[in-house]
Order: C-alpha cells, then structure tokens, then sequence
RNA sequence: GGGCGGUUAGCUCAGCUGGUCAGAGCGCCUGCCUUACAAGCAGGAGGUCGCUGGUUCGAGCCCAGCACCGCCCACCA
C-alpha cells in the first residue's frame, strides 16, 4: 500500500481487510504444524468439534476466541503449535435436519431406507458441512484446517470400534433390558445427560384399589394409564395406617390383577395418601423398587407411544388418549375419589423436546466405575486441572456417583454397533463374524461416545503416528459448562483407558453468553445474537475483544458496548501505528534506541503489558488480558507516549533516526503484544511496516526483557502524568480557554526530564521569576505557580483552593485519627503503620502548597 | 432436595492473600475540528459496595443469618 494510501485511510475497515488476512494466513501454512517431537515440547489443542451441520453460535465464537488467543499467544512463544480441527457427526441433531428436509419432500425416512438416508446425509454433510468451518474462519481461528477431522470419517470410525470392542471385551459394554429414557421424538433411547426436568400443570388423581379380603387402599398418581401395568401398592414401613395391609393382596382396577402390597423405605407417608402403585415398566423409582421386591415388569406403553397389546381394551390408543378413556373408566366405577391439580417437574428430551417415556427396553450400557476411579484420581492429583475450581467439585461429584452409560441409539446416522446375531449366538468385534445368518445390531452408538475420542482419535489413534506422539496429550481443552459430564469427564476416561495418559493438562470452562436482557441466547425466543453478522458488523477482532472481556468465571449478559470498545481498540491502533508510519524517517529498522526518560518509560511500560498478558494467559483470565491491552494502548502509548514523542517527531533538528527506531520498535512491541487477541488489524499494520518480514501470526517473540524495565522512568513519567492531570483539572474548574497559554513558576522537585511535556501538555510558559504568584496548584512533589496574567477566573480560582484545602484537610484529619489510635499503631503491621506516616506527611506539605 | 456462583456508579462488569479499593467501559454533563484517530481529545458529575449481626486496630473483601437472582445436579407418586 502507497503512502498516500496510509495517508488517507484514517478509519481501519475490518470488512475490506480481514477476509484478505484470512487468505494469506491460510496460504502461509503457518497454522499446519509438522508432526515433530513430543507433546511435552510442542503446544495443542483439540477444539469441541462442532456439529457438521451447525452453524457459528455465540458459545462458538467465544471458545474460539479463547482457544485462539492460547494457540497464537504459545504460536509465536515459538512453540510448534496445532489447533486440531474437525466436526461432529451430531447424531440426532442431523439425522432431525435430514428428516426435516425430507418430510419438505414428502419422504419419510422408512419409505427412503436405512442405506439411501445415510446417503442423504452424508450428501447433507458435502452441502452444509463447510458452513462453520468457514465462519470459523472469518473468526480468525487459527486452527490446523489442512488436517480436518470428521467423527464418522474411516479412520476415525475405526477408531471407534476398536474401543467399544476393547470395551466389550474388558466386561464394561454389555446389553441388557433395563429401564430407559425413550424420547418419541427421536424414537430412541437416550442417556440421562440428554433428559432436562421441565415443569408441567399435571392432575394428580386419587385412586382407590380394592384389599382382597375385605378394605381399600387409595393411591396417587399422575400417570393413571400406567395403572395397567401396576404390580404392587407399597407403604412405609412404619406407616401404622397400612400396616394391617402389608403382606396382602391388593386388586389392581380395571385389569383385576392382584398384586402385594410391600412396604418400601421409598414411600413418603405424607404425601398424598401414603401409598404409592408400582409401575417397574414405565418409572425408574418403581423399577428400583421392583427390583428390590423381585416384581413382575410389565409394559403396557410401546416404543411408539401407545398402549400395546397388555391394555387390553386400551391397546393401540396413545398413551396420552389412554390416559383420559382409564380416568373415564375408573370413574364409572367409582373408583376416582379426587382429582386434584399438581405442578410438578417432569423428563423431558434435550433434543426433541418430547416428554420422556420411561420404558423397559433392550439396550446396550456401559458400566463407567470402573474408568471413572483413574479420571477421579487424575482430577485429585491435579494431573487435570479444572478452571474455574468450582467446577473440580462438580466434576468430583459427578464422576463418583457415575451411573451406567445407555450407548445405544435407534437412529441410522452413526456409528452402527460393531454387533451381529445369529439366533442366540452374538458376535462383537472389529471384523463381521464369519458364516451366513448373521445380521447386524441396526443401532448406533450415542455421538458423545466417539467425540470421546477426540483428543487421539484425531491423530490417527490406534496407530501410533507421530502426530499422536507430538501433540497428545494436548494441553488444554475449553468448553462451556453444558458439557463437562457429557464429553469431557468422558474424553478423560477414554483418554486414561486408551493411552494410558491424560487428554489434556488444562480444562477451563467459560462463560455462558446470556442476551442482554439475561435471558438464555436463542433462536426460539428470539434472544440470540449471531456472531457473524457482528463480525460483519464491527470486524472479527471487536468480535473477540468484546467476547473476551465480558467473559468471566460465571455467566455473563451479552454486551454490545464491549464490542464496540473492542472496534475502536482496533481503530485507534490502526491510527496510532499511521502516526508512526507516517512519522518516521525512512531505512530505519525498528530498534529499541531509549533517548529520553518518555522512551525508557514506555520501554518499561511494554515490558509490564506482556507481563499481564502472559499472567493473564496463564490463569485463563481472559477478560483482564483484552481489558489490560486497551489499557495499555489507550491509556500509556497512544494518550501520553505518543503525545510526548510528537515535539521530536516533528522537529528536522532532533535525532529521528533513533526515534524512528524506537517508534517502530515500541509499535512492533505492541502489535505482537496485542495480536493474539486481535490479530486482524495487527497483521495488517505489521504488512505495513518497513522491509519484509513475513506475517506476525508465525512470529516467534522474545519474552519480557527485564533489562528494559526501568523503575526510575516510570516514577518520573508518572509524576508528571499525575502533575498534568491536576493542572488541567485546575484549568478547567477556573475557566481557562483551552488554548490559553498561562504564566507559570515551577516550585516542586522531580520534574528535571518531564519539564517540556508539563509545560505543553498543561499549557504553561514556565519561567523562574516573575513575581508573586496569583494561584497555586499542588502537584506530586510541590506545586506550580501560576503568575499574573493568565485569564482566569480568580473567584473560581479561590474556591477551588478552598475545596482542595478543605479536602485534604479531612484527609489528614482521618489519617491523624488513624495514627492516634493506640490499636493501629500496635496491631498493624509496621509496613502499613509506615505507609500511614507517609500519607500524612505528604498530605501536610499538599496543605502547604495550595 | 443438594451443590455452585452472584447481589459494587443509570447500564454491563473489575476489585488478587482484609490497611490510597471505591474502579473501568458504555451512558450522562462541560469544553475543544490541538498537523494519528471527532467511531477523537481534555475535564467532570454519579455508589451509606443486597439486608442484619459478628470477628478485627481496621471489612465490598473474613464469619453467621436473611432476602432476592442465575446455573448445575437429583428417581419423590
């Protein structure tokens, strides 16, 4: 670009610029690592897949701002780093879009078959599939796409059957009839993390059962059609208004079946009438209990929602319309005693939103104690680190109350089952048995079960490759809080199983983004924000500035302002690094060439900025890192050393070769400091800089150069800094024009290098003479004078004086009064005791200048 | 029911192991088109740090109780 060019671009344009930084980050291969050496020397990261068929969502476009700053802060620590790349075949979330889609066509996917909808599918994927890889793109995430993973390509579907096999083998996967969580929407069973309590207007109806040999027995219940399939009536133990009755029979209505009444700690006695029916088929409270009392399982609701063949005359209705012909029933027998309303909470599927149907089905499980105890161990010992430390105990209570895993999954788009059967016979193994009449298990495995694998499934486990030997275990893994049970805890068992190592060192677990109401972010309620037309709107680096500095360890409401700050960071950058370009003599190569006590102290000041930064990358403290660079660039570059450098910038006589240096150098100081959290417009800045010098995203930097920190500069630069803020304050209280220079005497010591910017940035022509003073005004170390001349409002001049005094004065009066206390000056300590003296003694001499 | 986190300026949030910690951004007010940026610059107003007790020489910061809010887990008809 011409200078002219740079000339006249005052405002930065993320939209022109980005996609074309994009495109030379992507051509430079700069983020496809060699697999070389060993995890322990390289850095990697393996990102949540997201689902192939989703699009960007905010949870997105802040993990991988996360992600990314890590990956670029330890790229250009010189570290050979792979953000490892791929996406998840989402099970039921496609196999639905696929459905959908085909229903538009008026195809069912029984009319299509298994072979040609998984056909569409994969078709759905080659059409939909590169949606959220390009956004994450444009996001700027500089993950390894060279090398992208899918979890249903070969390899990793190799991957997967070799453990459910090794798994089998081991005992852990195993299949049984057990009660599960039928979701009618996906026509599947699901696994406990996918079933959410959703509160529901229920009527709980009174129901009274006859006691054979005479009496009755009045339950409650909310499920009336489940009667049907009652095999006991329990009581509490020590309910002494149903001990008579246990031990007896009691006559199920409308079935006429007869049952044992059981006592059972379960039962509450006051709740409703204290005796409770027992469905083992259709609830899982009733099923434990039946199980305990070795009772008869009966189903009378069917994988399709309806009554089976068991209702008798209910059979084929669904259960929901069998429900009100059992409450019409039971009334015209006089059975219902009262009906009364009841809100309570209910299962409901994650994903389809349906009402979980509790039923006794034949299934593939998973016992997960056994793997649980090592993931345990290796949260305790610290192996894995949880962040924030809230979610340890989580994960802690979580893992140690594991229950068996339901694997199996009645949908055509996964993993099939690695299974056959041939009457009773059933083979499990990597290869189809041999002989005929064997027929495969038609379910998939649950999705979760191969994102599992994901840290070494994607680099190329189970051969040993070197990307495995160089990049596993990776070294941190971010994600929200939703999945910590669902994919993490997994991906640690597995991990520990498979490879005998860890996954990852680091789990830190972001914030939720809420709207900015507070509501939950999403498409239903019309509350979500999407991350792409912000990109499009403020630039990808506002984007992940804002989304960092608003995260934190909690959930936090989405903030548009943080955004914008994040838009004019990168705006002001950009014209800061045009003030440089522009400035500076030309065939100079960016050096630190410290001249003045203004460039030892931003020298100093830049070491301090990657000192927070590397602290704030370390704790995973995010948001102090964006804030800490706008900090940073606002507050100490742009607003003082800039300003300070301008008179020599423009002066031919000064030595602008070594300022030019030193520019260039501080700018390219900063733009490496800055450019993991907003690399678009570093990347274009540092294209401008003098000479060839590839691009900054592949930059290897030094670390903090505790040389250049220079404690002496920044006292005396900060004192004037501190001088100048009260001389304009003062300025402004008495009336002064903002251009008016005013007549002044410098009384106050430590201002020998500082002296020229006091003046200027104050507006003072300073002299050493001239009389009495007409005004002073206290800054660090004395005051200045202000002589005669200056046209301001003396009035406004005095009251300030007054509010000063009268300020301090309060201020030494609470510092005395702390001082006179006996218990202060005994109990603290004598640092801050020390510290106190300090204070008062410099508030008296303040009192004296002003 | 259990657990975790929160309650600080009009709004969104910082405030590390108790002693200049009462802050930032946005918004608001005042003034400036100062040769990088007016999507800028300078200055300013604004908070009894949810409530009540307690510990301490000293408490947004520690303890207890209470009140709200959010999230996670949980099989109560």
């Amino acid at each position: 670009m011409s200078r002219e060019e740079l000339e006249s671009r005052k405002r930065y344009e993320p939209s022109e610029i980005e996609p074309r930084i994009v495109e030379r980050w992507l051509a430079s291969g700069i983020f496809h690592p060699e697999p070389e050496g060993t995890a322990a020397d390289n850095y990697s990261i393996a990102v949540p897949p997201p689902n192939v068929t989703g699009s960007l969502h905010m949870g997105h476009a802040l993990n991988g701002s996360i992600q990314d700053v890590l990956v670029r802060y330890h790229r250009m620590r010189g570290l050979r780093t792979k953000w490892i790349f791929g996406t998840d075949h989402a099970g039921i979330a496609t196999q639905t879009k696929v459905e959908q889609a085909l229903a538009a066509e008026g195809v069912t996917r029984a009319q299509l078959g298994r072979e040609a909808f998984v056909g569409r599918a994969w078709e759905w994927r080659r059409e939909h599939g590169s949606t959220i890889v390009e956004q994450f793109k444009r996001l700027g995430a500089s993950l390894d796409y060279e090398d992208e993973r899918f979890t249903l390509d070969e390899a990793y579907a190799a991957a997967v059957t070799r453990v459910f096999v090794g798994l089998y083998e081991k005992g852990l996967i195993y299949r049984d009839r057990y009660l599960v969580n039928w979701d009618p929407g996906s026509c599947s069973a699901i696994s406990d993390l996918e079933v959410v309590q959703e509160e529901v207007d229920d009527v709980l109806y009174h129901v009274r059962y006859d006691v054979e040999g005479g009496g009755e027995v009045v339950v409650a219940t909310v499920r009336p059609e489940t009667i049907l399939a009652d095999t006991a009536v329990a009581v509490h133990p020590g309910d002494e208004r149903y001990a008579s009755l246990v031990g007896g029979t009691a006559v199920i209505p409308l079935v006429r079946r007869s049952v044992p009444v059981i006592a059972d700690e379960y039962v509450r006695p006051e709740f409703g009438t204290g005796a409770l029916k027992i469905t083992p088929g259709h609830d899982p409270n009733d099923f434990d209990i039946g199980r305990r009392h070795g009772l008869e399982e009966i189903s009378v609701i069917g994988e399709d929602g309806r009554m089976n063949e068991v209702a008798g005359q209910f059979a084929g209705l669904p259960a929901l319309e069998a429900r009100e012909r059992v409450v019409a029933a039971l009334e015209a027998e006089g059975r219902l005693v009262a009906r009364e309303a009841y809100r309570h909470e209910v299962p409901v599927s994650h994903r389809s939103g349906e009402r979980i149907e509790p039923l006794i089905s034949l299934q593939w499980f998973m016992r997960m104690d056994e793997l649980a105890s090592p993931a345990i161990e290796a949260v305790r010992d610290g192996r894995v680190r949880i962040h924030p430390d809230g979610q340890r105990q989580v994960y802690l209570d979580w893992m140690e109350n594991i229950r068996p895993w339901t694997l199996s999954r009645q949908l055509w788009w996964g993993h099939q089952l690695p299974v056959w059967y041939r009457g009773e016979e059933t083979h499990v193994g990597v290869d189809p048995p041999r002989g005929d009449g064997w027929e495969r298990d038609p379910d998939v495995l649950d999705t979760w079960f191969s994102s599992a694998l994901w840290p070494f499934a994607t680099l190329g486990w189970p051969e040993t490759t070197p990307a495995l030997r160089a990049f596993y275990p990776t070294d941190v893994l971010s994600t929200a809080r939703d999945i910590l049970f669902l994919w993490v805890a997994r991906m640690i068992m597995m991990g520990l199983e498979f490879m005998g190592e860890v996954p990852f060192h680091d789990v830190y677990v972001h914030s939720v983004i809420q709207a900015p109401d507070g509501r939950r972010m999403s498409k239903s309620l019309g509350t979500g924000i999407d991350p792409v037309d912000e990109i499009e709107r403020h630039g990808a680096d506002a984007v992940r500035f804002g989304l960092l500095a608003m995260s934190s360890t909690q959930d936090v409401r989405y903030s548009a302002a943080k955004v914008e700050q994040g838009q004019q960071l990168a705006n002001k950058l950009w014209n800061a690094s045009r003030f440089a370009l522009l400035g500076v003599v030309e065939d100079v190569d960016p050096a630190p060439r410290p001249e003045t006590v203004e460039d030892r102290w931003i020298l100093s000041r830049v070491q301090r900025a990657k000192r927070m930064m590397a602290d704030c990358v370390a704790e995973f403290d995010f948001s102090h890192a964006a804030l800490g660079l706008y900090e940073f660039v606002y507050g100490e570059l742009c607003d003082w050393y800039l300003e300070m450098v301008k008179p020599r910038l423009y002066d031919q006589d000064a030595d602008r070769e070594a300022l030019s240096a030193h520019l260039l150098f501080v700018l390219t100081e900063t733009l490496e400091l800055a450019h993991p959290v907003i690399p678009f417009v570093t990347e274009e800045i540092w294209s401008h800089l003098p000479g060839e010098r590839g691009l900054l995203a592949g930059r290897a930097v030094e670390g903090l150069e505790p040389a250049w920190l220079d404690d002496e500069a920044e006292a005396r630069v900060g004192r004037a800094i501190e001088a100048v803020r009260a001389l304009r304050g003062w300025r402004d209280h008495v009336g002064l024009q903002p251009g008016e220079t005013v007549p002044a005497r410098l009384a106050a010591e430590g201002y020998d290098d500082t002296l020229a910017h006091l003046a200027r940035f104050a507006r003072l022509e300073l002299s050493a003479d001239g009389g009495d003073p007409v005004a002073s005004v206290p800054i660090p170390g004395g005051a200045v004078e202000i002589l005669a001349g200056g046209g301001f409002d003396p009035g406004a001049a005095e009251r300030r004086r007054a509010e000063r005094r009268a300020g301090i004065e309060s201020e030494i009066a609470r510092s005395e009064g702390k001082l006179a206390n006996q218990g202060f000056t005994a109990k603290a300590p004598a640092q801050v005791v020390e510290a106190e003296r300090e204070k008062l003694a410099r508030l008296r001499s303040e009192l004296e200048a002003v």
